[in-house]
RNA sequence: GGCCCCGUCGUCUAGUGGUCCAGGAUAUCUGGUUCUCAUCCAGAAGAUCGCGGGUUCGAAUCCCGCCGGGGUCACCA
């Protein structure tokens, strides 16, 4: 396949959300799966709805995706220059006219189409004899209606009327140009090969075709994608949904590689039953001509999955160095990981055993803090036990006792504990579901932790004992 | 209202005329894995393929109609 050169647009107002972030993947794959380029431009030309920041932010969001550009950020705003000469070619050639109605006079015709139950169409307002542009005014598009058929590579072959096509704007009367007008020029400009969007485009794509032709400008190719869906299935995914800055997912610990696994089978999959890929497998099979076109419900859920997925797939070192150091900007270990005596070869142990139980990180702290703090006993642990609390506090001190004595013994290695704590099931004549949950309950303090002899060899003896003591005490 | 797009288990999807009374994943439920949670394994339940016609020996797959949903008709992108 050509090399192809895709481009990654926003207007920075504001954060990105899943659905520009799944068109910008696709792009960047795109380019990397040809040896081609990924460019982001931003499409800074409505000053109004421009928010300060958002071009940082946008470019921290595709960093944490590793979604890297090879050219750009461009500003349309810095182009200004360029956009007026090729609005002076249309208006050289005749197919661009200045917009001489007052923006009252534009809504009477808007609202007049509407009550006829008709599209609205400038066109049918073209003025004979318009006045000269001034650059104070809108410039319009002449448009030369025609019926169209073009190849979408996601939608495949579309086509409509003439009825379609209108004169819109092209220059607005502060100077900036349209979106409409603009990404055609860059487009252009830039060599884009590949025109990745929303469905939201779709219907203007006849307004862009016959702008390319009176600019003579051949078109790229164009890949409309599917909205993501909001959790009732119909419309667009919003913030109302809960559709959040993508950056949030960085800051409850996700994945970089699963939030793109996630976004890219969103929509798409290779047309075999793998659910899980890496980075370099989309960059292998990813295709936009098994992209669905049909929107997709955003299900947070499976990115949970996904990203479990991903966690439990990584080398745990690899791991250890993700969540982060006492050195890091950020980490996700609770504070106490850091005390005396506590190093990064417990703390690696500490995290092998949670790892299968990890999800998003944020959990790491109610997942690992009873590896750090001898935390207060907690009477209802016993208590809600089904069978934990038919025993009296003598018996249950008696079982721990007998566990205390044996484990004072023990070099406190994986075997000899394993060894030891199968030596007591038979002692005590008790099954593991009381013995296990008992001192399971006195080391931890908590209502779930990893196998009970991988805790306690990593607990230590002393600090097993300890605790073992204290839940005598309280009993 | 015009134009355009879409319609397979709750969700993401496989499927392009027969191997599909529809496969996978996830979510849910059940059982197993010496204790909890998780993982893993096994199993259950879950879709009259939006509806109705037609073409065909045979249709989720092709054709027509309808219904439903969405997008668009901005000096926003």
């Amino acid at each position: 396949m050509k090399p192809a050169r895709t481009r990654f647009a926003p207007s920075p107002t504001g954060f990105l959300h899943v659905g520009g972030v799944r068109t910008a993947l696709f792009a960047w794959l795109l380019a990397k799966q040809t040896g081609g380029q990924f460019i982001l431009r931003i499409e800074d030309t409505d000053k109004a709805r421009e928010v300060a920041g958002s071009i940082e932010h946008i470019q921290e969001s595709l960093g944490w995706l590793g979604l890297t550009w090879d050219e750009g950020p461009t500003k349309q705003s810095d182009r200004l220059d360029i956009y007026k000469q090729w609005a002076q070619k249309l208006i050289e050639k005749g197919r661009a006219y200045a917009d001489p109605y007052s923006p009252e006079e534009l809504q009477a015709f808007r609202e007049q189409a509407r009550a006829d139950k008709r599209p609205f169409l400038f066109r049918d307002h073209r003025p004979e004899n318009p006045p000269e542009w001034d650059g104070k005014r809108p410039l319009r598009f002449k448009s030369e209606p025609r019926a169209y058929a073009w190849h979408d590579e996601v939608m495949g072959n579309l086509e409509t009327g003439p009825e379609v096509v209108d004169d819109f704007i092209l220059i607005k009367s502060d100077g900036y140009p349209t979106y409409n007008f603009a990404h055609i020029v860059d487009d252009n400009d830039m060599d884009i090969t590949h025109v990745l969007r929303g469905q939201e485009f779709l219907a203007s794509v006849p307004n862009y075709l016959n702008l390319y032709e009176a600019l003579g400008i051949t078109p790229p190719i164009f890949a409309t994608m599917p909205h993501i869906l909001g959790p009732d299935g119909k419309k667009k995914l919003s913030k109302r949904d809960g559709a959040k800055d993508i950056l949030d997912y960085r800051e409850e610990g996700y994945l970089p590689e699963a939030m793109i696994n996630f976004l890219a089978t969103l929509g798409w999959n290779d047309g075999s039953e793998q659910e899980v890929f890496s980075r370099e497998e989309l960059i292998e099979k990813f295709s936009l001509k098994r992209v669905q076109r049909n929107g997709a419900v955003f299900d947070e859920r499976r990115l949970l999955w996904l990203q479990g997925a991903h966690v439990r797939g990584l080398d745990t070192a690899k791991l250890y160095g993700i969540v982060g150091t006492k050195a890091s900007a950020a980490n996700f270990w609770p504070p106490e990981a850091f005390n005396e005596p506590f190093d990064d070869s417990y703390r690696l142990k500490v995290l092998g055993l949670v790892q299968e139980r990890l999800k998003f990180f944020t959990e790491l702290p109610e997942l690992t803090r009873f590896f750090f703090v001898d935390l207060p006993v907690n009477p209802e642990l016993i208590n809600s036990h089904k069978q934990l609390k038919k025993l009296s506090n003598g018996e249950l001190k008696d079982l721990l006792e007998q566990a205390k004595s044996s484990l004072l013994e023990s070099d406190f290695s994986i075997d000899d504990l394993t060894a030891r704590l199968n030596n007591l099931l038979e002692k005590t004549e008790q099954k593991p579901a009381v013995l296990f949950s008992l001192i399971r309950i006195a080391t931890t303090q908590a209502p779930a932790s990893p196998g009970l002899a991988d805790t306690l060899a990593v607990l230590g003896k002393d600090r097993s004992l300890v605790r073992i003591d204290q839940q005598i005490a309280a009993l």
